[in-house]
RNA sequence: GGGAGCUUAGCUCAGUUGGUAGAGCAUCUGCCUUACAAGCAGAGGGUCACAGGUUCGAGUCCUGUAGCUCCCACCA
C-alpha cells in the first residue's frame, strides 16, 4: 500500500496544499471547546533563520497537541512590521537615511519592502508545515491595528495613566530616539577613571572628583558631599569651581553619596547618569545639555562641540591633562548601558516624551506575574525579578517615522494637547486636523505630534489585535485572558511584561492562564542566529526541508528541554531522518497486512498482543502528563521509546503469525492484525504533532477511510483508557528480555538470527510466559522450550 | 552585590512525588534475518562537580563550596 521510499520533498508540499485545501486547521469560534493562543508576531527585519523555526516550532506542537485533543484551535499568525527594527533593516537594506528621506517616502518604502519579506516568512513557516492561520494574518501597521492601538492610548489617557512629561529619558544617539528600559543591554567596555581638581572658590583649596565622564564637565551643576563626611561637610554651601570650564557650582550635602566611591565628592551633571537624573529632580537642579540628540557635544562643550562624545572624552582628558588638572587615571572595565538593537551607548537626554505609568502599578503587576502559569516555572522567578528592578515608566513615544502615530495635536497657541475622536480612528495627525477649537483657549489651529509610538506599545495588545479577526470589536476583552502565550525567554521582560501591564490597565485581568517559554536555537558554535547577518556555516530553513524534510527539521525543533537552548548539529538531524524512515519502515510493513483487513475487536486477544496496547496505554499517559507541562522533547522520548519497542520486540514478534496463519492459525493472526493496527494508529496519531506529514501520508493511505476522517490532523489521539495493568507490563518485559538473551547468545557465538536453536529451559517463569511459547519460539527459532523450577534463568541447551 | 539555571558515560543530554544509574551519538563484536544495511542483534563504558546534613535508603530533599551560563544592579 505504501510506496518503498517516501519522496519527501513532494509529499510535504503535497500535503500542506491539502491542509489548504480543505482548511483543516480551521478555528471554529461557535466551538464548545476552544484553544486561544497568543502567537508572536516574528520582527521583519530580516530573514527567517533556524532559531525561529525552532521557537515556532514549539508552539505548532502545542497547537496541534490541542487539536488532538479535540479543540478547536485558534491559531493567529501575525507581523510585527512597525518600528525600529523594521526601520533599521530599510535603511540598512535600501542604503536609504531616514533623516534625509522625507517621512511619507520613508514609511512607503518600510511598507513595500515588508510586503515582500512577509512572503518569504510565510513560505519558510507553511513550508514547516505550520497549522497557523495565515489566511489571517495581522500586521502591526495595518490600519486596524493602528487603530486598535491609539484606542488603547485615548483610553490610558483618559484614564490618566499616560502623561507627556519633559523629564530626563533614556536616548540612543545612533537612532535618534528615545528608548524604554527593556530596550537597554548592559555591555560590558573598558574605561578610564579620571581623578581631576575642582577649585573651592572661597578658599582657593583644590577638590579632588573622580569620573568616568570627563565630557560632561560642561554640564556640571552641582557637586555633592555626604553630610557625614568629616572631611569634607564643610564645603556645604561653598562653591566650587569646574576645571577647564571655570563654572561656579554649588556644593550641596547629599546623603546618597557613598563615601567610599570615588573621592567621596560627586560631581552631577545632567545627565552622566541615572543617579543624576535623580538628583536633579530632587534637588531642582538647572539642566545643561552637554550632549545634543544626534550624540555630539553641543556649544556647551566649547571647543569640543560638535564631536562625539567619546571623543570629546579623550580631548578633554588630554586638555586636562595639559592644565595639570587630572592627576590620577585608572584603567577599569563597567558595565555600560547600550542600546539592543544597534550597540549604541545609550545617554540620557531630555525632551518632552510620552510616558504609560508602569511605577505606580509595580505592585499590580507582580501579582499578576504570580498569577500566571509560567512554563518551565523558573520563567516566574525572572519575570518577578524584573518587575523589582523596574526604575522607569514605560517611555512609548519615539523620534522616528514608521510606527503608529499618536492621535494627539497640540494648540498651536497655547501648547494644549487636544486628543482625536474615537470615531475617526486611526488618524494621522501630520495629514489632518481636529473638528474642534482648543478646549483651553479656543484656538482653532493646531501642530502634530509627529512622534510615533513605540512597537510595543502596540504589539503588548496582541491579544485584542488578534481576536479582532473573530469578534471585530478591536480592543476587547471577549477572548481574555486567552490560553496561552509562547514565546522565548527574552520576551519575559518585554512583550510578556508589556502584555500583562496594558491587559491590567485596560481590562484588569491577566491576557492569557499560560506562558511558553521557548530556548533559542543556536548555531553549532552557540553564536546566536541573527536576521540580518548570515551565520557561517547553518544552513537556511528552506535547505534543511529540502535535505531532510520539513518534519525532520520539526523533529530537531520540538526535541528539546523547554526553555533550553540548542545547537543546531547536523547529527540531531541525522537522528530525525532516521525516525523519519523507521516510522515509515515499520508502517509499510503493517499496512501490508492489513489489505481488506476491517479492523475489529477479535473475540480472543493474545498475550503479546494484549501487552503492547498496554505498553501503548502507558505510553499515552506519560506523554500526557509531559504534554500538560508543555515538555513536548520529554513527551516525544517516550513515545520514540514506545515505538522502537514496538517495532524491536512486538512486530518481530508479531510478524511470524502475521506471515503464517497456516502454522499459528487465523485467530493469532487477526488478534495481531487488530494490536498492530491499532497501536501503530495510536503511535502516528501521537507522532502526528511532530511530523504531520509522513503520519499523514500513512493516515491516509489505510485509516482515514475507516475513521472517516479528513485528515490525521483533526483525528483525535487514541485514548485507550488509563487504568495500567502493571502485571500484564511486566510479564511481558520479561517475554522480551528472554528474547533478548537467546539474542544475545546468538551474537555471542556469531550465529545469525535466523539460525535454529534445539531447546532453551526457561527456570522460575510464571505462566504467563508460557502462554507465549508459540511467539518466544517462532522469533527466536526454537524448536523446543522446558520449563523448570528455581532461580529464573534462561539457559540454551 | 541581587536573582535564576546548569554541572550525570568520550560527546549531546533525559532522569515527574527519594527505592541498586538511562537514551542517542561515538567505540567494540557479530549478523544480508521475506519492513528497514540510512538496517538488526549484542557488549564495554559513570565513586551522578565537591563537602556536609536529613533518611533504613539521596542523582533526586536541605546547607555550604567551586566552576560555567543568563537576567538585574553597579558608570562618584
Amino acid at each position: 500500500m505504501l510506496e518503498k521510499r517516501y519522496d519527501f520533498n513532494t509529499r510535504e508540499k503535497h500535503w500542506q496544499e491539502y491542509w489548504r485545501e480543505q482548511e483543516i486547521y480551521k478555528f471554529n469560534p461557535e466551538a464548545k471547546n476552544r484553544y486561544m493562543i497568543d502567537t508572536p508576531p516574528p520582527t521583519i527585519s530580516g530573514i527567517i533563520h533556524l532559531g525561529h523555526v525552532f521557537s515556532y516550532t514549539q508552539i505548532d506542537v502545542i497547537a496541534r497537541h490541542q487539536r488532538m485533543l479535540g479543540k478547536s484551535v485558534f491559531f493567529p499568525f501575525g507581523y510585527d512590521d512597525n518600528g525600529l527594527p523594521t526601520e533599521r533593516y530599510v535603511q540598512r537594506e535600501k542604503k536609504v537615511k531616514m533623516a534625509e528621506t522625507s517621512r511619507q517616502d520613508f514609511i512607503n518604502l518600510c511598507l513595500d519592502t515588508t510586503k515582500q519579506m512577509k512572503a518569504n516568512y510565510e513560505e519558510v513557516f507553511s513550508s514547516a508545515g505550520h497549522s497557523a492561520d495565515f489566511s489571517h494574518a495581522y500586521s502591526s501597521i495595518s490600519p486596524r491595528t493602528q487603530e486598535i492601538s491609539q484606542r488603547s492610548f485615548i483610553e490610558l489617557y483618559n484614564k490618566s495613566e499616560i502623561e507627556r512629561r519633559n523629564s530626563a529619558c533614556l536616548w540612543c544617539p545612533e537612532c535618534r530616539t528615545a528608548i524604554a528600559q527593556s530596550e537597554v543591554d548592559t555591555v560590558e567596555m573598558p574605561s578610564l577613571m579620571n581623578y581631576i581638581y575642582f577649585t573651592i572658590k572661597e578658599t582657593g583649596e583644590k577638590l579632588r572628583i573622580a569620573t568616568t565622564r570627563p565630557e560632561l564637565l560642561c554640564a556640571c551643576v552641582c557637586v555633592f558631599v555626604h553630610p557625614d563626611d568629616n572631611e569634607r561637610a564643610n564645603l556645604v554651601g561653598k562653591t566650587a569651581i569646574s576645571p577647564y570650564y571655570n563654572r561656579e557650582v554649588p556644593i550641596i550635602a547629599n546623603p546618597d553619596v557613598d563615601m567610599e566611591k570615588g573621592t567621596g565628592a560627586v560631581m552631577c551633571c545632567t545627565f552622566g547618569d541615572e543617579a543624576d537624573a535623580k538628583w536633579q529632580k530632587e534637588y531642582n537642579l538647572p539642566v545643561l545639555e552637554g550632549i545634543g540628540y544626534n550624540g555630539r557635544m553641543t556649544d556647551l562643550a566649547g571647543e569640543f562641540a560638535g564631536q562625539k562624545v567619546r571623543e570629546a572624552r579623550e580631548n578633554i582628558i588630554n586638555k586636562l591633562k595639559e592644565l595639570g588638572l587630572l592627576y590620577d587615571q585608572q584603567e577599569l572595565t563597567h558595565l555600560v548601558a547600550t542600546h539592543e538593537r544597534c550597540g549604541t551607548e545609550v545617554e540620557l537626554l531630555i525632551k518632552p516624551q510620552w510616558f504609560i505609568k508602569m511605577l505606580e502599578h509595580k505592585d499590580e503587576i507582580y501579582r499578576a506575574g504570580e498569577q500566571v502559569k509560567w512554563n518551565p516555572e523558573y520563567a516566574k522567578k525572572r519575570f518577578l525579578n524584573w518587575v523589582d528592578g523596574l526604575k522607569w515608566d514605560w517611555c512609548i513615544s519615539r523620534q522616528r517615522f514608521f510606527g503608529v502615530p499618536f492621535p494627539v495635536w497640540y494648540c498651536a497657541e497655547c501648547g494644549e494637547p487636544m486628543l482625536a475622536d474615537t470615531s475617526d480612528l486611526p488618524v494621522d495627525p501630520s495629514t489632518t486636523q481636529p473638528h474642534k477649537p482648543c478646549s483651553k483657549c479656543g484656538y482653532t489651529h493646531f501642530n502634530p505630534e509627529t512622534d510615533v509610538m513605540d512597537t510595543w506599545a502596540t504589539s503588548s495588545l496582541t491579544p485584542q489585535i488578534c481576536t479582532d479577526v473573530i469578534t471585530n470589536k478591536g480592543l476587547d476583552d471577549t477572548y481574555i485572558p486567552m490560553d496561552l502565550r509562547p514565546n522565548a525567554h527574552e520576551n519575559i521582560r518585554v512583550w510578556d511584561f508589556y502584555t500583562i501591564a496594558k491587559s491590567l490597565l485596560h481590562f484588569g485581568k491577566l491576557p492569557w492562564h499560560d506562558v511558553m517559554i521557548s530556548g533559542w536555537g543556536l548555531s553549532a558554535t552557540g553564536t546566536k542566529l541573527s536576521k540580518s547577518k548570515s551565520s557561517g556555516g547553518t544552513p537556511t530553513p528552506l535547505e534543511t526541508y529540502k535535505k531532510y524534510s520539513a518534519d525532520v527539521t520539526r523533529y530537531w525543533a520540538s526535541n528539546a528541554s523547554l526553555g533550553k537552548d540548542v545547537y543546531i548539529k547536523e547529527e540531531e538531524f541525522k537522528n530525525g531522518f532516521k525516525l523519519m524512515q523507521k516510522i515509515w519502515n515499520a508502517s509499510r510493513f503493517v499496512l501490508s497486512f492489513l489489505e481488506g483487513y476491517t479492523p475489529h475487536k477479535p473475540a480472543e486477544i493474545l498475550p503479546m498482543d494484549k501487552w503492547i496496547i498496554e505498553e501503548y496505554k502507558k505510553t499515552f499517559k506519560a506523554f500526557m502528563s509531559y504534554m500538560d507541562r508543555y515538555e513536548m522533547g520529554l513527551a516525544l522520548n517516550e513515545l520514540e521509546q514506545l515505538f522502537w519497542n514496538f517495532c524491536d520486540n512486538y512486530i518481530e514478534i508479531a510478524k511470524n503469525r502475521l506471515y503464517k496463519p497456516e502454522i499459528y492459525g487465523e485467530q493469532a493472526k487477526e488478534s495481531a492484525q487488530y494490536a498492530a493496527s491499532t497501536v501503530l494508529l495510536g503511535i502516528l496519531k501521537l507522532f502526528s504533532i511532530y511530523m504531520p506529514h509522513i503520519t499523514e501520508e500513512i493516515y491516509q493511505a489505510y485509516y482515514a477511510e475507516i475513521e472517516g476522517c479528513k485528515s490525521i490532523h483533526i483525528s483525535n489521539y487514541l485514548d485507550l483508557g488509563s487504568n495500567i495493568d502493571e502485571q500484564l507490563l511486566k510479564n511481558g518485559a520479561e517475554v522480551c528480555d528472554i528474547v533478548s538473551q537467546v539474542r544475545g547468545y546468538k551474537s555471542q557465538n556469531n550465529l545469525s538470527m535466523k539460525d535454529e536453536i534445539a531447546a532453551i529451559s526457561l527456570a522460575g517463569y510464571n505462566e504467563f510466559v508460557r502462554t507465549c511459547e508459540d511467539d518466544i519460539k517462532a522469533v527466536c527459532s526454537i524448536q523446543t522450550i522446558n520449563y523448570t523450577d528455581g532461580e529464573k534463568a534462561v539457559t540454551i541447551e
